[in-house]
DNA sequence: CTTGCCGTAGACAGTTCTGTCTGGTAGCGT
DNA sequence: ACGCTACCAGACAGAACTGTCTACGGCAAG
C-alpha cells in the first residue's frame, strides 16, 4: 500500500483539491496579462506566472509551448481590449466621424487615470523584443490597424488629406502612450486630446495652405 | 618555479597584454551604450559587455559595483548626445525661435535613419524599469529637461501659450521617437516634423480661437 | 468498471545571470 | 629596486529562469 517512494510526501492528505473545467488555461491568461504588463515581459517570470495562476507547471506548458506563446496571447488580449476602448471612446462622441477622431482621445485619458498605468503595452513590450521576432511583429501588426481605423476615421470625415491627418494623429496619440511609462499625468492626456482637436479643425477647415 | 596550482594555466604565454591607461572604463561604457541600446537593458548581459570590452571582470566590477550603475552612467551619456543632437538641429533652424522649434525635429529624421535605430533610449529603459527605481527616476527626468528646454523655446518665440505648444510639439515627438521602436520609418519622422510645424504656424497666428 | 482526459504537485536538468575572489602582469613614480 | 596602481584571466558561488519528466487524483463517457 505505502509507496517506497521516499521523497514522495504521503498522498492520503494531499490536497489536489479542483479542477473547475478547462479554465486553467483562462487563469493563467489573465495573471500573464497582469504580471507582464506590471513588471515587463522579461521581468515576470514563467514560475512567477505559474504560481500566481494555481496552476502546474505540466498544464501551463501544455497550453503554451514556450514563454514567447504566452506573450503572443497576451498581445492578442491587450490588442482587443484597447481597441475595444478605442472603438467604444469614438463611438462615445456622436455619429460625426470628425467628431470620433478627437473623442477617441478620451480612452487615453480613461487609460492613464487607471491604477497601474504604464503606458502602451506593445510600444513596451516592442522595446523588450528584438526585430523580427514574432512579438515585435505583433506590436508592428498592432500599430498598422490602429493607423488604418484612424486613417478610414479621416476619410469619412472628409478632410483633403486623410493621409497625413492620421499620421499626426498617431503621432500624438503614441505620444500621450509613450509619455505613459514615464508617468501616468493625466495633463498629457487631456493636451494631447486638445491637440488632436485642433489638428482635426485645421483638416477641415478651408485651410490657407498651412505652408 | 612551476606554481603548484593545477587549475593555473602556465602564466607563461599568458597574454595580459596590454593596460593602455585608466580607459577600460571608457570601453565598458562604448560597449554598454551599444549592446543596451541594440538589445535592451535586460537582455544584455554583464558577462556579454564584459567580454566584448576586452576587460576583466574585477576591472568591470570596480567602476560600476552593480548593474544598475552603469545603466545610469548609459543613459547619462545617451542623455549627453541626444540633448546635443537636439540642440544642433534647433540651431541649424537659424537664430529664430519658432523656426528651432521645428528644426529640432530634424534630429529624429536623422536618428531614425541611422542604422540599428530602435527608438528612445529612455522610453524604452522605462519600459523595463519599475517605478520608482533609479533608472526610471532619470528617465522622467530627462523628459522634463526636454520638456523644460521646448518651453523656453517656445517662449522665445512669443507664442501666446508656451506650456500648451510645448505640451503638444513633446507629444508629437515623443510619438515619433515611440514609433522608432516598432519601425524605423522616416515618414513618420518627416510627418512629425510637418505636424511640429502646422502646430508652431497656429500658435503663432492670430488664431481664431480654435476651440 | 475501465479508459482517457484534465488537472495538481513538484523534482530535476541545463542554462544564464549577477556578483565575489584569487592570482598574476605591466607600467610608473620614487 | 620597490611598491603602488591599474589591469587581465578566469574559477567560483548562488540565484533565477526556462523547460522536461514522473507520479498521482478525479471526473465523465463508453
Amino acid at each position: 500500500m505505502t509507496p517506497p517512494a521516499a521523497t514522495a510526501p504521503n498522498a492520503a492528505e494531499l490536497r489536489t483539491v479542483r479542477t473547475p473545467a478547462g479554465q486553467a488555461k483562462d487563469r493563467i491568461l489573465d495573471t500573464a496579462f497582469r504580471l507582464f504588463y506590471a513588471q515587463g515581459l522579461r521581468a515576470a517570470g514563467i514560475d512567477t506566472i505559474i504560481a500566481e495562476s494555481g496552476v502546474a507547471k505540466a498544464t501551463f506548458y501544455k497550453y503554451f509551448p514556450a514563454k514567447d506563446d504566452l506573450i503572443l496571447a497576451y498581445l492578442e488580449r491587450v490588442d482587443g481590449v484597447w481597441t475595444g476602448q478605442l472603438h467604444a471612446a469614438a463611438e462615445a462622441a456622436g455619429p460625426d466621424p470628425s467628431d470620433q477622431l478627437v473623442g477617441l482621445f478620451d480612452a487615453l485619458s480613461t487609460a492613464c487615470r487607471r491604477d497601474g498605468y504604464r503606458g502602451c503595452a506593445f510600444i513596451n513590450a516592442a522595446a523588450e523584443s528584438a526585430s523580427g521576432t514574432r512579438v515585435h511583429e505583433r506590436t508592428v501588426a498592432h500599430k498598422q490597424h490602429i493607423l488604418a481605423w484612424i486613417r478610414d476615421l479621416a476619410d469619412k470625415a472628409g478632410v483633403q488629406d486623410p493621409d497625413r491627418l492620421a499620421r499626426s494623429l498617431t503621432l500624438v496619440l503614441d505620444g500621450g502612450l509613450a509619455s505613459g511609462v514615464l508617468d501616468a499625468d493625466p495633463a498629457a492626456a487631456a493636451a494631447a486630446r486638445a491637440t488632436a482637436a485642433q489638428l482635426v479643425a485645421a483638416a477641415l477647415a478651408p485651410s490657407p495652405a498651412p505652408k
